[in-house]
RNA sequence: GGCUCUGUAGCUCAGUUGGUAGAGCGAACGACUGAAAAUCGUUAGGUCACCGGAUCGACGCCGGUCGGAGCCA
């Protein structure tokens, strides 16, 4: 039985996956076992590897890895279905011992396990006749709907999002309750952890990740990207939208040529990380590290001493 | 050498008949409760290449200078 619980957080291309792997290894050695469950969106898919540069098995160490290559690309991923496996996961692995050390930068999947997140269920029907009148009418006028079924909802959504609005209205009709439609000022805990944040100079992660990009044409994504679409990556809801997996796509149907849609991925993973940290500054427990310190490890793995003392 | 086009925000470009400038992207910041690698918001950037002229007034007209592109020779 353990209560330590770890996350490594951070914008995408700083080393997360590489920490968690250090940090298990150092757990493993002095006796404390740990495994790792993955809390990228995008890794949970089979198949999908290249582009979301995920850890090859050898590169793993031999240390488990939960949550990952179990979905379909086909199968929609929502953090609400991750929440509810998840959490189960984490309990399950306390009580044998383990430590979970979560690892991944999907905001919204961190903070629906590690928060006090209640996603009130959703109409399929529903939601699918709100997002065709969003089509039509336009997020103005799904927000002056919203605002006559619920007022205070409505006014803590700007009208521009469509994409909320419509996710509020599904909520009110269906609960008939109002909506809160705004993250409490200091999250509330699900359970305490301990969370890792890494990052570094703005201006040094963006040429890192452009590196990156380039690399991960040359290891063959477009090739990945063509083998996945026997398996139906034209149909996949959230795979097929996944920064890199578009664009090659794109390319292949000859709608963007290869310069275009490296620049395009480019453009957009740096885009990503910036939306990450504007999400992860916000909260106050994350503990931040720099990915260029050579230290990194050792300061991970104090903090986890300090955090979790026997 | 001649002809034509061209030089406006970090980048790509809009700017009707002259009244001191806009967009997209980028940047900085922010929101975020079942697509979150999603969906959106705010703000800051411009001696309109340079010099001179006519005009009450020029990015816009006239002349010249310096860059860029193309065509002809």
């Amino acid at each position: 039985m353990t209560d330590a619980l770890v996350a490594i957080v951070g914008p995408t291309g700083t080393g997360k996956s590489d920490l968690g792997i250090a940090l298990a290894e150092h757990l493993i050695s002095t006796g404390r076992p740990a495994e790792i469950i993955n809390t990228d969106a995008m890794q949970f898919y089979r198949g999908m590897d290249i582009g979301t540069a995920k850890l090859p098995l050898e590169e793993r160490h031999g240390i488990k890895h939960h949550l990952i290559d179990h979905l379909e690309i086909t199968t929609e991923s929502t953090a609400a279905e991750y929440q509810k496996v998840a959490r189960p996961l984490i309990e399950d692995l306390q009580e044998r011992g383990i430590t979970p050390i979560l690892v991944g930068g999907s905001m919204l999947y961190i903070a629906s396990v590690l928060n006090d997140f209640e996603f009130p269920g959703t109409d399929v029907e529903l939601r699918a006749r709100l997002e065709a009148e969003l089509e039509e009418v336009g997020p103005i006028a799904m927000h002056k709907r919203l605002a006559e079924l619920d007022p205070v909802a409505a006014s803590r959504i700007i009208p521009q999002n469509g994409r909320r609005t419509v996710r509020a209205i599904e909520i009110v009709t269906m609960t008939g309750q109002p909506f809160a439609a705004a993250l409490p000022e200091v999250p509330v805990e699900w359970q305490s952890s301990l969370q890792i944040g890494i990052n570094g100079p703005r201006e040094e992660l963006v040429g890192r990740l452009e590196q990156r990009v380039h690399k991960m044409w040359k290891l063959g994504l477009v090739a990945e990207v063509e083998g996945l679409l026997e398996h139906g990556l034209r149909d996949a809801k959230t795979a097929k939208r996944a920064i890199g997996y578009a664009q090659a796509l794109a390319q292949l149907d000859g709608e963007m040529t290869e310069v275009e849609a490296i620049a395009d991925t480019v453009r957009l993973t740096q885009k990503y990380a910036r939306r990450q940290m504007s999400w992860f500054r916000r909260d106050q427990r994350i503990q931040w590290l720099d990915y260029r310190d050579p230290a990194l490890v050792q300061q991970a793995i104090d903090l986890f001493e300090q955090r979790f003392q026997k």
